[in-house]
RNA sequence: GCCCGGGUGGCGGAAUGGCAGACGCAACGGACUUAAAAUCCGUUGUCCCUUAUACGGACGUGGGGGUUCGAGUCCCCCCCCGGGUACCA
C-alpha cells in the first residue's frame, strides 16, 4: 500500500452515503438479540443552529450504540425534535412568518448539522413534536390524565408577564423576572389547566431510589419535591369558635410557641381580626397582594406583619398568644398558619425581634456544637439568640401528662406527636413542597387542548377519534390582550359542535407548555408510524425502559419530572411496562468557550486578541491580556460552530476532540487548538494503515502486552463512559505501533475496531482498506487475553520511611518473603541502611517495599 | 443561608491508599526542507547544590490538623470557584 493523505473530506462523505443507502442502521421492531434502548435528549431546533455542546452528549450516546452493536446488541438510538416553542412564535409576531416555516428551517439545518457528524441514529424514527401525527397523542394522553381526574381548571395566582403577554410557570420565572427576556411578572388570578402531580410526590420520591442517576440529580429531584414530616395540630382562637390548624415538622417546640402567624390569604383573617386593627390588618393585606413577584422573592427579606387583635390558647399550656398575619407565612404550603417558635426557628425569631414578641428558650443547646457555630449557650438560654440545632429539652412539660423535659430532639418530637394523638388535638402528617403542575399557556405555536367549553357550561372532553384537534392556521400571533392565547381570533375554529347531539360550543384557547411533548417522546420513537395508537404495547414491553439517557443538566429537575409524573401515570393505567421511564441518566457538562480579560478584568472579545508566543494581547491596546473559560455568547463572540470545525478538521477529529477534552460530565473549556492533537492521532492511525507494510508477522511480547492492555482499557473505558481515557489508550497504541514498517495484521484489524466508535467513518474506510467487504458497524468487538498482559518482571520500588530509594526488576510473582529478601540484599538499601536497625518491612505484591527503620 | 459538584504543571486533564503529573495542547531545542507547511526526535512542576540538562537533595495536588509504614485519594476544620434552591414552618 502507498502511503496516501488523510482526505477526510471525501471518506467522510462516501461512509455518510454509504450508512444512509443501505440503511445500515436501521432498527428492526423485535429481535433475538438483547435490546439496548439509548436516549439523546432530542433538541429544540433554534435558529442559531447547533453549538458544540449539542455533540458533546449525541457523541457520547452514538460511541456507546456503535460499540453495542458490535458487542450483539438491537440498539434503538432515534433522534428528533422538540420543535413547539416560544422562539418561534415570537419571530412570527414580529415578522408575520408562520412558525410552522421557521421550524421547518431550522429543523432542517439541525439535521443537517446533525448528520454530518455521522451519528447513527436510525432516521427512520425520526419525529417531532409539532407534527399532527405526533400531537395527536400528545392530546391523547392528556385525555388519559384527565380520565384518570388528574387534570382540573382551577382559578389561580399565577405568573403573568404583562410584556410577554402571557402566564410563565414558577419555573420559568427567575428572581422574579421572566426567564426569557427578564421582563417584570406579577401575580394575577386566571382559569388555568392543572395537572395533580402532587398525588404522585409519594411515588416520585420513593421510584428515585431504583435509578442509576448520579446522586446529585436526584438530591435535587428530592429538593424539589421537599417531603416533610410532622404534625397537624389546632389552637383555639380565644373568643371564637374557630381552631386554627398549623403544621409543624418540631412539635417538640410547642412550649417555646409564643405567638401564632397566619398568611395574609388565610380564610380566617378577616373574621379573627378585631376592630381596633381592622385597617391596621386591611393595609397590610393589601400591600401583600400588590407585591410582585420580585419583591416577594428578593434578598431584601426584613420581616414585615400586622397584628389581628386576637389571641390563641396553646395546647400544651393554655397559654394566651397573640395572632399575627405575615407574608413569610404562605398560603399555598402546609396549612398556611404557623405557630412560631421564636427560640429556635431563624425565621420566627427575626420577626420577634422586630415586633418585640416574647422568646422562650426551651431546649439547652449541645455546647460542643453551639461552640462550632459561635452562638452563646448564655444568650441561647435568654431568649438573646436563636438555637435551631440539637439538644435537650428544657421548661417543657405540663399537668396533662407531657413531660419531655431532658429529651433530645428527636425522641421528643415522637413523644409529643404521640401525646397530641392520644389528646385528639393533632396527629402525625407529610408535607410537600412540590406543587401541582400549571399546564396551560396563552400561545399560539403548542399542542391544542381536546377539550370544549359547552354553552351550557359542561366542559366537554373530546373523543379519541376527534384528535387531533389542529392547531388552525392565523395570521395574527399576537397573544389576545386579555390574557388569552392567539387562538382566541380563530372564529371559525373556536366553534365547536357536538358531532352526535348538535349541541354548540367554544373551543378551549389554551395550549399546552413545551414540557407535553417531550414527555413521552421516548415511547414514540419505538413505534414513530402507529396511526391507530401511540405506540404498539408489544413493542414498549420489548424496548422499555431506556437504558441510557444523556443530556443537559439542565433539565435535572422539570423536564425529568414531568417526564416521569406522566409515565408513572401511564404504568397506573397499564399503558406502561415499566414503572420508571429512564434507568440510567448521565448529565454531560457544559462545554464553555475560551474568553479573555485585560488587568482590570474587562472581558475582551475573541476576534480583538492575538496571540504571540503562548500568550494573549489585545489588538487595540496592546495590553496583555489572560485566558480563562467563559460560558459562550456572541457578545464574546467565543462561539464555536461545528460546521467550522469539520470543514478544517473533519467529523471524526471533532468528535474525538468533544471526548478527549475531559471527563463527560465536568464542564470544560473548548480550545479549538486542542483538536489539533487528536488530528494528528488520526493521521498517525491513518499512515499506519496506509503506510506501512500489514502483513500476517506474529507480535512480540511488548506488542502483543499493548494491544491488548488497549483492549482492556478501551472496552472498560466505554462501559464506564471514561471516553477521554479511552482516546489516551488508543493514542499510546499509535506511538507503539506507528512507528513500525511492518504491522501485524491482527493488530491492525483490532484497532480499528477499537477506533471505529469514536471515529466510524475513518475507521469504516481503513477496514475497506485492510480488505474487508462489509461495514464493520456490526463485526464483533475484540477481547483481550489476560495472558498478554502479565509481564516477565516488574519493576518494583523500594522506599525507606515512605521515600524512594531504588527500583528492582522482579518476577511478579515473587512472594512477599522473597521480596523482602531481595530488597534487604540491595546495595543501594544495605548503604542507606548501615546500622540502622529495620523494625519492620511491607510489601505489596509487583508494586513495592517499604522498609520501617 | 441551605443542598449538590469541584479546586492537581503555562493549559485540558491522568492516577484499585503504593514512584503525582499518563495522554494531549502550548512553549523551547534539534532533524528533514532552498524555504515554509507537514512529519519526526528531544526537553519542559518549583527550588537548592553544581563548571552542569550529570549526581544528589528539598518542596509540591486550595489552606490547616489527623489516621497510616505510606494520603491527590480516608477523617475533622477552614478558604475559594461553579451549579441548584430560596421565608416550605
Amino acid at each position: 500500500m502507498n502511503e496516501r493523505d488523510y482526505k477526510f473530506k471525501e471518506i467522510e462523505k462516501k461512509w455518510q452515503t454509504h450508512w444512509e443507502e443501505n440503511k445500515t442502521f436501521k432498527t428492526p421492531d423485535f429481535s433475538d438479540k438483547q435490546k439496548y434502548y439509548v436516549l439523546d435528549m432530542f433538541p429544540y431546533p433554534s435558529g442559531a443552529g447547533l453549538h458544540v455542546g449539542h455533540p458533546e452528549g449525541y457523541t457520547a450516546t452514538d460511541i456507546v450504540c456503535r460499540y453495542k452493536r458490535m458487542r450483539g446488541c438491537n440498539v434503538l438510538h432515534p433522534m428528533g425534535w422538540d420543535a413547539f416553542g416560544l422562539p418561534a412564535e415570537q419571530y412570527a409576531v414580529e415578522t408575520g412568518t408562520h412558525p410552522s416555516i421557521t421550524t421547518k428551517k431550522n429543523t432542517e439545518e439541525f439535521k443537517r448539522q446533525i448528520k454530518a457528524l455521522g451519528f447513527s441514529y436510525d432516521w427512520d424514527r425520526e419525529i417531532s413534536t409539532t407534527d399532527k401525527e405526533y400531537y395527536k397523542w400528545t392530546q391523547w394522553i392528556f385525555v388519559q390524565l384527565y380520565k384518570k381526574g388528574l387534570a382540573y381548571l382551577d382559578e389561580v395566582p399565577v405568573n403573568w408577564c404583562p410584556a410577554l403577554g402571557t402566564v410563565l410557570a414558577n419555573e420559568e420565572v427567575i428572581d422574579g423576572k421572566s426567564e426569557r427576556g427578564g421582563h417584570d411578572v406579577i401575580r394575577k388570578p386566571m382559569k388555568q389547566w392543572m395537572f395533580k402531580i402532587t398525588e404522585y410526590a409519594e411515588k416520585l420520591l420513593a421510584g428515585l431510589d431504583e435509578l442509576d442517576w448520579s446522586e446529585g440529580i436526584k438530591e435535587m429531584q428530592r429538593n424539589w419535591i421537599g417531603k416533610s414530616t410532622g404534625a397537624n395540630l389546632f389552637f383555639q382562637v380565644a373568643g371564637f369558635n374557630e381552631r386554627i390548624e398549623v403544621y409543624t415538622t418540631r412539635p417538640d417546640t410547642l412550649f417555646g410557641a409564643t405567638y401564632m402567624v397566619i398568611s395574609p390569604e388565610h380564610k380566617l383573617v378577616h373574621k379573627i381580626t378585631t376592630k381596633d386593627h381592622k385597617s391596621e390588618v386591611d393595609a397590610y393585606i393589601e400591600h401583600a397582594a400588590k407585591m410582585s413577584e420580585l419583591e416577594r422573592t428578593s434578598l431584601n427579606q426584613e420581616k414585615t406583619g400586622a397584628f389581628t387583635g386576637s389571641y390563641a390558647i396553646n395546647p400544651v399550656n393554655n397559654e394566651k398568644i397573640p395572632i399575627w398575619i405575615a407574608d413569610y407565612v404562605l398560603i399555598s404550603y402546609g396549612t398556611g398558619a404557623i405557630m412560631a417558635v421564636p427560640a429556635h426557628d431563624t425565621r420566627d425569631f427575626e420577626f420577634a425581634q422586630k415586633f418585640s414578641l416574647p422568646i422562650k428558650c426551651i431546649i439547652a443547646p449541645e455546647e460542643k456544637e453551639a461552640e462550632v457555630k459561635k452562638i452563646s449557650v448564655e444568650e441561647i438560654l435568654n431568649g438573646k439568640a436563636c438555637w435551631d440545632g440539637n439538644g435537650k429539652m428544657i421548661h417543657s412539660s405540663n399537668e396533662r401528662g407531657l413531660n419531655i423535659n431532658g429529651l433530645e430532639v428527636n425522641d421528643s418530637k415522637a413523644r409529643t406527636i404521640q401525646w397530641l394523638e392520644e389528646m385528639g388535638i393533632g396527629k402525625r402528617a407529610t408535607n410537600y413542597k412540590l406543587r401541582d403542575w400549571l399546564f396551560s399557556r396563552q400561545r399560539y405555536w403548542g399542542e391544542p387542548f381536546p377539550i370544549v367549553h359547552m354553552d351550557d357550561g359542561i366542559i366537554k372532553l373530546l373523543d379519541e377519534n376527534e384528535l387531533p384537534v389542529l392547531l388552525p392556521n392565523v395570521d395574527n400571533f399576537k397573544p389576545s390582550g386579555g390574557g388569552e392565547s392567539p387562538l382566541a381570533n380563530a372564529e371559525d375554529w373556536l366553534k365547536y359542535v357536538d358531532p352526535t347531539t348538535g349541541k354548540k360550543g367554544r373551543r378551549e384557547t389554551n395550549t399546552m407548555p413545551q414540557w407535553a411533548g417531550s414527555c413521552w417522546y421516548y415511547l414514540r420513537y419505538i413505534d414513530p408510524l402507529n396511526a391507530d395508537k401511540a405506540w404498539d404495547s408489544k413493542k414498549e414491553k420489548y424496548w422499555m425502559p431506556v437504558d441510557l439517557y444523556i443530556g443537559g443538566a439542565e433539565h435535572a429537575v422539570l423536564h425529568l419530572l414531568y417526564a416521569r409524573f406522566w409515565h408513572k401515570v401511564l404504568f397506573d393505567l397499564g399503558l406502561v411496562s415499566t414503572s420508571e421511564p429512564f434507568k440510567k441518566l448521565i448529565n454531560q457538562g457544559m462545554i464553555l468557550g475560551l474568553s479573555y480579560k485585560d488587568a482590570r478584568g474587562v472581558l475582551v472579545p475573541s476576534d480583538k486578541v492575538e496571540s504571540r508566543d503562548g500568550n494573549f494581547y489585545s489588538k487595540d491596546t496592546g495590553e496583555e491580556l489572560v485566558e480563562f473559560p467563559a460560558k459562550m455568547s456572541k457578545s464574546l463572540k467565543n462561539v464555536v460552530n461545528p460546521d467550522d470545525i469539520i470543514a478544517q478538521y473533519g467529523a471524526d477529529s471533532m468528535r474525538l476532540y468533544e471526548m478527549f477534552m475531559g471527563p463527560l460530565e465536568a464542564v470544560k473549556p473548548w480550545n479549538t487548538a486542542g483538536v489539533e492533537g487528536v488530528y494528528r492521532f488520526l493521521k498517525k492511525s491513518w499512515r499506519m494503515i496506509t503506510g506501512s507494510e500489514i502483513s500476517n508477522i506474529s507480535m512480540n511480547r511488548k506488542q502483543l502486552a499493548v494491544l491488548h492492555q488497549t483492549i482492556k482499557k478501551v472496552t472498560e473505558d466505554i462501559e464506564t463512559f471514561g471516553f477521554n481515557t479511552a482516546i489516551s489508550q488508543m493514542m499510546i497504541f499509535i506511538n507503539e505501533f506507528g512507528k513500525e514498517d511492518e504491522i501485524p495484521k491482527e493488530a491492525a484489524e483490532c484497532f480499528v475496531k477499537l477506533l471505529s466508535p469514536f471515529a466510524p467513518h475513518a475507521a469504516e474506510e481503513m477496514w475497506e482498506l485492510l480488505g474487508h467487504k462489509e461495514t464493520l458497524a456490526y463485526e464483533k468487538w475484540p477481547e483481550y487475553n489476560e495472558e498478554y498482559l502479565k509481564e516477565d518482571e516488574v519493576e518494583v520500588l523500594i522506599q525507606i520511611l515512605g521515600k524512594p530509594k531504588t527500583k528492582i526488576m522482579i518476577s511478579p510473582e515473587a512472594s512477599e518473603i522473597e521480596m523482602k529478601k531481595i530488597a534487604l540484599a540491595n546495595s543501594v538499601i544495605m548503604e542507606d541502611l548501615k546500622g540502622k536497625p529495620v523494625r519492620k518491612v511491607i510489601c505489596v505484591k509487583g508494586r513495592l517495599v517499604n522498609i520501617v527503620v
